[in-house]
DNA sequence: ACTCATACATGACTATAGTCATATTTAAGA
DNA sequence: TCTTAAATATGACTATAGTCATGTATGAGT
């Protein structure tokens, strides 16, 4: 490896490590550029070299967060049981991880809803990063539509459009400082609805 | 009303009437204060005696318009038909209307959900008009128990949750530029799937 | 009509994200 | 080693939301 490459990397951790310090303390709104670059001890346009804008550091983040909670999720699914107790599993446990740092999740949250006015990422790295939970439901609801676990009939796209609107707001609600009931029973209640159907 | 009332009353107007111009214009996000204030003949800092932020101005201009739409709703209602055919209607009525101003719908959505993490609403009126759309659900979700259309042992508030999140995320999917589908159809198709449960 | 307290208007000022022209460092070839 | 092009670093600069001390208009009480 060139010593421009060690460098870059050196310094994208040095960002990524100061950056994650003063986000701890005093939050990531509070928390500035100058700040950060200033702690850092580098010019405040290396920082955009880095990251495009401050939100970029943050999906970052998110991503660093992700990748060990994904690589995690196939032991979840290990166990033999319905889908529909597979779905439950999966997302009790992503958000059993995000409540270690709620701040950080809010604002992904948000985030990830921001972009969904836009069709266009970027790179396939990105798409595959941002759908990773899209394709775990869609993957499970296929599962069960060939193990005559869910009616053969629905539409899986529109199925699993569903169920990520009702994680991720049952999520948003559950991250409010005040709430104090549990996510799984609250997730995996909603999700029984959703299997039986709410009508009669 | 005094001289003073009738000024307060003509500048928040003035206001309204410019942004709204400059909005249609050039996008809420580049119009900015300066020209606002500038257009309107008014110094910088009036405008933050009538609108303590820009996206209070954003919610306001919300707000008049559902002040139009949900008058409207009553009719839409007034048919007799099944719960489940009456949210329909009003999902794909509000979805309709909000249609012809697509910019302010997507910000006003994202506002909303950037809400959800703050419980405290100001005053009683703040919290009437964020909740129109809730209490419109689960009142029609009521009647449905009542009324044998829906499963009595459902919990309202849930439920009423479910079908929020799945509008929301279906009405942010719809008014990305590229959609050609109807909104109508997909939101119906949604609501049967929860109605009639996926599981088999 | 005069006084004065209160509401309202104002623009200079601050804070901060992001840009960009310029300077510096690195790597590769002669 | 010397030259040079490309990558990277930098901080002065811009744009813009929001603050606040100060000035001005209004209305109530006399």
């Amino acid at each position: 490896m060139s010593l421009r490459e060690k460098k870059k990397i050196e310094t994208k951790n040095n960002i990524f490590e100061v950056a994650g310090r003063l986000f701890k303390e005093k939050g990531f709104e509070s928390t500035s550029i100058d700040e950060i670059t200033e702690e850092a001890g580098i010019g405040k346009g290396t920082f955009f070299n880095y990251f495009p804008t401050k939100e970029a550091l943050l999906v970052y983040f998110g991503e660093q967060r992700d990748e060990i909670i994904y690589s995690l999720i196939g032991n979840e699914l290990a166990t033999v049981c319905s889908t529909r107790d597979k779905i439950k599993k999966v997302l009790a446990f992503l958000a059993e991880n995000y409540e270690k740092d709620k701040e950080l999740t809010k604002l992904l949250v948000f985030e990830y809803i921001k972009y969904i006015r836009f069709t266009d990422l970027k790179s396939d790295e990105d798409k595959k990063r941002r759908y990773r939970l899209i394709k775990i439901i869609s993957d499970l609801l296929e599962e069960g539509v060939r193990e005559g676990d869910v009616r053969s009939t629905i539409d899986v796209k529109k199925t699993t459009e569903i169920l990520t609107a009702i994680y991720l707001f049952s999520l948003m609600a559950w991250l409010k400082p005040e709430s104090d009931y549990s996510f799984a029973m609250d997730i995996s209640e909603k999700i029984d609805m959703v299997f039986k159907g709410i009508g009669s």
